[in-house]
DNA sequence: CGATTAATGTAAACAGCGATAACATAGCCT
DNA sequence: AGGCTATGTTATCGCTGTTTACATTAATCG
């Protein structure tokens, strides 16, 4: 008796246009977060206003969803989702780096990563590292099989093994890293002055920063 | 014909009674602020049950703000102010820093105070920094005659001016310590797993690290 | 195949919201 | 005293999230 035996195809940004055919809808629920990850204002989103831009009655959202903070959630889920896949095409985490050029490298475009996805998607980083980011953070598992939070460790490990850093990353250390990206990818996308570098620069300078910052314990 | 010639105390946090006479109130407008601040959610506000707490009709509240979101904004101004003030009670801008260990003092307690105060108000703090901030941020102009963003500028000059670092802090230097200090403060609101140390240990952490990454240019 | 059932849509209603307009009164100024 | 302005109230509008009752489509099964 479990609740879905349809093939809803990827549950993440399925491009399949469902069946197309003209049932009553075909596949909403994937349509609606679809198309509020698309939003320009996701949290500010209305509803009524999202059905009917599929066609659809409010109502028929609630076949769907528990309530409009449900749909948020899933679209939480996705948003997440979408930004591990970029660290993902960062680098591949089940490879160590070859030398300590790639090792530099892999932090270097994991912070572009993290920052071009701000800009490339204000909306959904507003999202889920916004107002009620906590709620759906702590709720939300890895929908893959490697969790975003294993990307800057693995990365900073790469620069211990190539021997840019003279110790093994703490925890601390990761904090730190992930601190200065985040906070970087908060402000510009927060128009902060000065905040406005190029995005590549600006990875390059917080990269060399943080390896700087380990290399004297 | 100026809009308002009423004495109405400290623009910010008022702690007048007003007139406290059985006037129509007295001085709304500052209590609905002040009412707003200590909301645990200000952004979630509904602007008729504040108006309401106050013993008031919502149509009253358009008396005195134009829209919910200029409330909300005259709200934010008055955070900013705090935020301000608790720059202010860090170190005084207006002397230099009397030798090398109080200048490490200065970043430190500069880091602890923008940390303390996103633990003590994560609703202001929220609205400050969250969604609409840029808007917010854009517009408002510094109450007092000391702008808070020529703090942190002002403690990296007293690190060159003391010896700690071997340059003249540069405007990239102040981004990427306001970086690490704001996605500290930011992951830590967001009670991100390992983000949940002491803020004053987190402070003195940051600070050392930032104060490493300015010494090998 | 045909009937039952579950899944999924619509329509109508509700309370609460931000906002506006029309009206009432308290307190100030001359 | 008389009038003006500031500040409140009441009533109303359109929009929102949400629920309920009903309709229809597609899947399941004897």
């Amino acid at each position: 008796m479990h609740k879905n035996q349809l093939p809803r195809a990827n549950p993440c940004r399925s491009r399949s246009k469902s069946r197309t055919r003209s049932f009553h809808h075909g596949n909403l629920r994937q349509e609606l977060i679809d198309a509020a990850l698309t939003a320009p204002d996701i949290e500010g989103l209305s509803l009524r206003q999202l059905a009917a831009s599929l066609g659809v009655t409010a109502a028929a959202a609630y076949r769907h969803f528990d309530s409009r903070e449900d749909l948020l959630f899933e679209v939480a889920r996705c948003g997440f989702d979408l930004l591990r896949q970029r660290f993902a095409s960062a680098f591949d985490i089940t490879l160590p780096p070859s030398d300590a050029e790639e090792a530099r490298q892999r932090l270097i475009r994991l912070a572009q990563a993290y920052l071009q996805f701000a800009d490339d998607e204000p909306a959904i980083w507003r999202l889920i590292f916004g107002a009620q980011a906590e709620a759906y953070r702590e709720t939300i598992d890895p929908q893959g099989d490697i969790d975003s939070y294993e990307y800057l460790p693995a990365a900073l490990l790469g620069l211990y093994l190539k021997g840019l850093v003279p110790t093994p990353p703490s925890e601390r250390d990761a904090l730190f890293a992930w601190s200065a990206v985040h906070g970087a990818a908060t402000l510009r996308s927060g128009r902060v002055p000065g905040a406005l570098i190029a995005i590549s620069e600006l990875a390059h300078e917080i990269a060399e920063r943080v390896i700087r910052a380990m290399k004297h314990p």
